[in-house]
DNA sequence: AGAATCATCTTCGTCGGATT
DNA sequence: AATCCGACGAAGATGATTCT
């Protein structure tokens, strides 16, 4: 805490180039400290640059200079108050503080934001809900387990059935080969991945992978990778891509692309229950887990889940 | 000789107009 | 209104040429 020189305010050298000099660091001390601060902070961001006491006696001011000028004119009533708002915002905008970098943005047609990263959705809630789903098969199945294999294809014929009827799980209807029309969302994108994909966990695959449909440029480029020509071709280098499992209902029609860069999963879903039942809980900390380890069948899935 | 720059090529990824 | 599709600029690679 001490300051080491008199032009400097709690100097740390390696805070400073970790944060590329960029340095407006504070320690909080004290409950009264941090107080401070946030009136402080608050007050900072959300300073109007004209204050409404400032603002009003430009106005005044404004509509004064404007009956002195205007009083012998003949124009109608519209046209008046036109002119006495024009007036008035004129006044007040060039009354307007603005900082250079302002100006020179606006000049240059910079935009109002910037973003540093690409966002790309999951729709937690789905995914829940046919998890859920597959547990209490699971469960029912072990019950009964002399059963199970009869049970095991009633589930896989049924599946989408009850998933249409039972869950709330959201599907899109796309279009498939011979513009046949299908179900899909993302859970199913994700399970019928290529093998390839294995260690990718739902929240890598979102992040790095689209679905696209195929042209004639993807078909030339999977071939090529099959191929396993190493020769030097100019130009940017293709991404990677991947085809849909066979049982993935448009595993002729579209495939997997991966981005250049990753984009940042949103998870869009329930919010963290604080004080709900213990059920509830573990609901959700079983979606969250879906998330971050790979899984493909929801056996393997029921596996982690039980750990 | 090595770097810097320019030219060319190919693909990525978004946008807006056309089509259904 | 939704979807498709082509256009176009950006990106990212190689190769040629110029500069230091």
């Amino acid at each position: 805490m001490k300051r080491n020189h008199e032009w400097i305010n709690n100097f740390n050298e390696w805070i400073m180039s970790a944060c590329r000099s960029n340095m407006d660091i504070k320690f909080v001390w004290s409950g009264s400290d941090a107080k401070a601060l946030a009136y402080y902070v608050t007050d900072y961001v959300t300073k109007s640059s004209l204050s409404f006491h400032d603002s009003l006696a430009l106005m005044i001011k404004a509509t004064k200079d404007f009956d002195k000028k205007q009083s012998d004119s003949s124009d109608n009533i519209h046209e008046r108050s036109r002119r006495l708002l024009l007036k008035m915002h004129n006044t007040l905008a060039s009354q307007q503080e603005l900082s250079g970098v302002q100006v020179a943005s606006y000049i240059l047609n910079f935009p109002d934001h910037y973003t540093t990263h690409e966002f790309q959705k999951i729709y937690l809630i789905g995914i829940e809900n046919h998890l859920e789903k597959c547990l209490q098969d699971a469960k029912t199945q072990q019950e009964n387990g002399s059963n199970m294999i009869e049970n095991q294809t009633y589930a896989q014929i049924h599946e989408f059935e009850d998933d249409l009827d039972v869950l709330n799980e959201h599907f899109l209807i796309e279009s498939a080969e011979n513009n046949k029309m299908v179900f899909v969302n993302s859970r199913i994108d994700y399970q019928h991945r290529d093998n390839t994909l294995n260690n990718y966990c739902l929240y890598d695959f979102t992040s790095w992978f689209r679905k696209k449909k195929i042209d004639e440029n993807d078909k030339r480029i999977l071939a090529k990778t099959n191929e396993e020509t190493t020769s030097i071709s100019r130009g940017r280098p293709s991404n990677e891509r991947y085809k849909f499992l066979p049982q993935h209902p448009q595993h002729f029609s579209h495939i997997l692309m991966k981005w250049t860069k990753p984009r940042v999963p949103v998870l869009i879903g329930p919010m963290i229950p604080r004080r709900e039942r213990d059920e509830t809980k573990e609901r959700y900390y079983r979606a969250i887990l879906t998330l971050f380890v790979p899984w493909r069948t929801i056996t393997d899935l029921c596996d982690v889940t039980e750990t």
